[in-house]
DNA sequence: CGTATTTCTTGATTTTTGTCAAGTGGCAGA
DNA sequence: TCTGCCACTTGACAAAAATCAAGAAATACG
């Protein structure tokens, strides 16, 4: 199986091998420049996409500061789910944070694959709920959690990101600012 | 249009009339006393329910104290979506907080839907889709807002809600304390 | 290399929020 | 009507987190 194939299965289930190749056929790789976006805030995301190497972050802009929804690393995918799929224009950002490589599905790939696998529905319906659940975890996280519990458990699952990527990004994502993300630090390593 | 199909089409996007009554005639009234409980935390959630009046809690337990995740009035729909979509037993419970009516449909119904319902999945998807967005927007609210912010943004969409609703709850839902929730309270009219 | 820029850290302080404890008021049931 | 819960409020205090300002470390880049 290739390293496309493992994503999808990942996140739309376990899918019959020859389908998964078909589908996997449609995904294009492309290359992003750091700093350059995937998806502009205002239009509409046109494509699902899997990461295979770099970084990207979903960001959306308050009055006076970027807030970082999301980080998205090997094996993850990234787009606005809600612009991609109602092609309603996106609120959110995805920018490179390095030099990053994506498999890309267009929108209107994605749909083809609805013709070409029959029980595709299921698959996606899938998917779209595993992305609910990891937004219900997320509330939990903010209604039971403080800051620094949040820290910890997000540590304790991504490591790995902590040498990669400027903290700030993953301090605004958890829902505090780098000060308190950095003292944190402090603390967890005296 | 009856109450119940308006229901389904606000949270199912807009469906064919004589499809809508197929569907909705797979729901069933039932009541639930005060205090009884419609999903219980460890069980699986068996049916998807639109409450037609009263109220529903749902609530998940910490080591030390319960923290309220959603409280449903009439027009909105209550289940654990992943309990009842997977199978998989619910982390949460659900609960009248008073006599309460809601019209349900059980899983064995809710798959019979698909068989007759040409477009089912798509109209499914949209439904995952929008708890998906809710929830999107509701992570927003805790990395953008502070605690006075999120209530005041809750309090404008929701006033109904604070005649009927202990406080406590929705305390807890907005990630606050009671104590909290009463002071920002005691602000805004004076 | 060295310099500029960004990112991160640290300290001092303020603001926000939580905790604990006591008290008020309503309301249901004996 | 009285009693005993609940739910809510309030005050005093503690803890958590934000803000502001300065500096250190890392990184990018000529």
């Amino acid at each position: 199986m290739t390293a496309l194939e493992e994503y999808i299965n990942s996140f739309f289930g376990i899918i019959d091998p020859d389908e998964l190749a078909v589908i996997a056929d449609l995904f294009k790789k492309s290359s992003i420049r750091k700093g350059d976006y995937l998806v502009e805030s205002g239009k509409i995301c046109g494509q699902l996409s899997f990461v295979e190497t770099g970084l990207l972050r979903m960001f959306e802009m308050t009055k006076d500061k970027e807030i970082t929804q999301w980080i998205s690393a090997q094996g993850y995918f990234s787009a606005d789910l809600s612009s991609f799929l109602f092609e309603t224009p996106s609120r959110l950002s995805i920018q490179a944070i390095e030099d990053t490589e994506v498999y890309s599905i267009s929108k209107k790939d994605y749909l083809i694959i609805g013709e070409l696998v029959p029980n595709w529905h299921a698959l996606e319906k899938t998917f779209i709920l595993r992305c609910f659940i990891m937004l219900e975890q997320r509330i939990w996280t903010h209604l039971s959690m403080t800051a620094e519990e949040r820290y910890h458990a997000f540590f304790e699952n991504n490591k790995a990101l902590f040498n990669k990527v400027p903290l700030q990004y993953i301090a605004s994502m958890l829902g505090m600012t780098p000060e308190t993300f950095s003292r944190i630090r402090k603390k967890q390593f005296q």
